[in-house]
DNA sequence: TTCGAGATTCTAGAATGTAGAACAAATGGA
DNA sequence: TCCATTTGTTCTACATTCTAGAATCTCGAA
């Protein structure tokens, strides 16, 4: 079961999604408001980005280069995209979890897993 | 909504969610049992007490010592106990992920959060 | 060419995760 | 009593992840 590099860590594991959520528009500052949106503890910049970069590493994620030339200033964005990986990363989590959750005190827990 | 040391690593949560769900008879081994059951990715028994030293400091979670005399050789259990604040913290990572998985296309992710 | 806006990279340190050897305590038999 | 055995916890050391914010980069406009 234990697959050297295949653990996910809290935050990765938020990032990820954040990523799946947002699609074709994910990347550093969209990814961060939504993380905030949601509620999720504030984070740096710095955070984030090393989180990114940590997931592409372990093939969660790809990233690319945006438009070479917006129509705004400012640098290239990169986007993020989950690969298939990425979601059995996230698929095995949420496995574990709700298993570990079955039988505790229905409502305990809030409504879903 | 960040308060300082509520936060809760991937281990840490699967570890709080195994003690909740064991009740009465969550001491080391069979805590390490049941993650092992579940799947969860093997660990050392260091790994887990660590895990659940650093979960009682935070109060998360709180231990006894077992009997002073059971009917069995070794030494006495140590046995834990989720509190409240525990609790707590579960949910607050339950509902982050749910909203985010919010939108996500359905089954994508399995059945549940 | 300089400035401001938008975005990413870098650096350093704290917190978490990992493993296994060492140690502790209780029981039962020699 | 003392030792081997069994059961369980503590200790030590290091790897990986998390965190923050300053520094840097790139582009368009003045």
């Amino acid at each position: 079961m234990k697959l050297k590099g295949s653990y996910l860590g809290e935050y990765e594991e938020v990032v990820l999604l954040a990523v799946l959520q947002l699609g074709k528009d994910a990347y550093g500052r969209s990814i961060r408001e939504l993380l905030d949106e949601v509620g999720e503890r504030f984070t740096s910049i710095g955070a984030l980005y090393a989180t990114l970069d940590r997931l592409e590493r372990k093939g969660f994620i790809s990233s690319r280069q945006g438009e070479a030339t917006p129509e705004r200033g400012g640098r290239a964005k990169r986007y993020f995209k989950v690969e298939g990986t990425g979601v059995l990363a996230l698929r095995e989590g949420r496995r574990i979890r709700q298993k570990l959750a079955r039988g505790i005190r229905p409502g305990l827990l809030g409504k879903v897993l």
